[in-house]
DNA sequence: TTTATATGCAACTAAATTAGTTACACTTTG
DNA sequence: CAAAGTGTAACTAATTTAGTTGCATATAAA
């Protein structure tokens, strides 16, 4: 079970809340429709709202909102406010390591693979929650636009 | 313990193959460098091997080396040989799943994912061993060139 | 031919991550 | 006050990861 699919969900639940246009959506609605756990839904929701992206109303008739226009939310946010550290990360040393090749490599490898990230979360800033609800209306059947 | 670090360990190891330049070197001897057990190491040379990116001699003053010239390996060709899927994982959908919506959602969210990992697979190929050995070089106290 | 030195691989462990679930306190609407 | 929400802690099961031991196999060299 154990792959990293935080972050299709967090895309998901924030494009319902794009979907849904200002409109409260409740993390049961956001749940059927990524076919998962509601709880599950609030804890990726909780993330996205310590981030400032989404907004939330408690109490009944509550649920939640983005607290931007989805052209101003991009994947990069989300990724931001879902995933922590580095894509691949670096081994640590022991303490009584004392290879000085290895001393020399392992910041050399941290930074090539920085630079590989780093394409990546360009392209992560370029691609926003309006891209991805306008490809999802464009295929949905009977679409009106 | 489970943070992925094989990727950055097959770079280590097989940089200190194209260190090594075509002279056989143990596993252990890596393991040294990479900080770590003998048996991981040969796990890692072990899928390098399978890709074709290293030769591997049994048997006593056996070791490996690389099979092609460091500037002709890329990061992709390392990276290619190590992971398996893509960076994210797009949660599969029980059986009875009927919203429409969440239906559209999931391809298009596997697509816009798939471009911004296509421009760090891009990038992984532009970077060859070549590459972090003369980093390394470079870097390495009483430096020759 | 024997011995020392390698690799390959299976099997097991411990730790960490992940998603799912239950339970319950708290908040808000009506 | 009741109903309908959220927030969060606690627990579980499955998976991944790295590390480790043990042993069969291969090979170079004495």
């Amino acid at each position: 079970m154990a792959a990293n699919t935080r972050f299709a969900v967090a895309i998901h639940a924030a494009g319902m809340l794009a979907f849904g246009d200002r409109v409260l959506v409740t993390s049961e609605t956001i749940a059927k429709s990524v076919d998962t756990n509601p709880v599950v839904v609030r804890r990726i929701l909780g993330l996205l709202t310590r981030y400032g992206l989404v907004e939330v109303q408690m109490g009944a008739c509550g649920g939640s909102r983005l607290s931007r226009p989805p052209d101003q939310i991009s994947l990069f946010d989300i990724y931001q406010a879902i995933e922590a550290g580095p894509l691949f990360q670096v081994p640590l040393l022991t303490e009584n390591y004392n290879c000085p090749v290895g001393k020399t490599v392992r910041p050399v490898i941290q930074e090539v693979l920085q630079k590989a990230e780093d394409v990546f979360l360009i392209k992560l800033k370029e691609l926003t929650l309006a891209d991805v609800i306008n490809l999802v209306h464009s295929r949905l059947p009977n679409c009106k636009s």
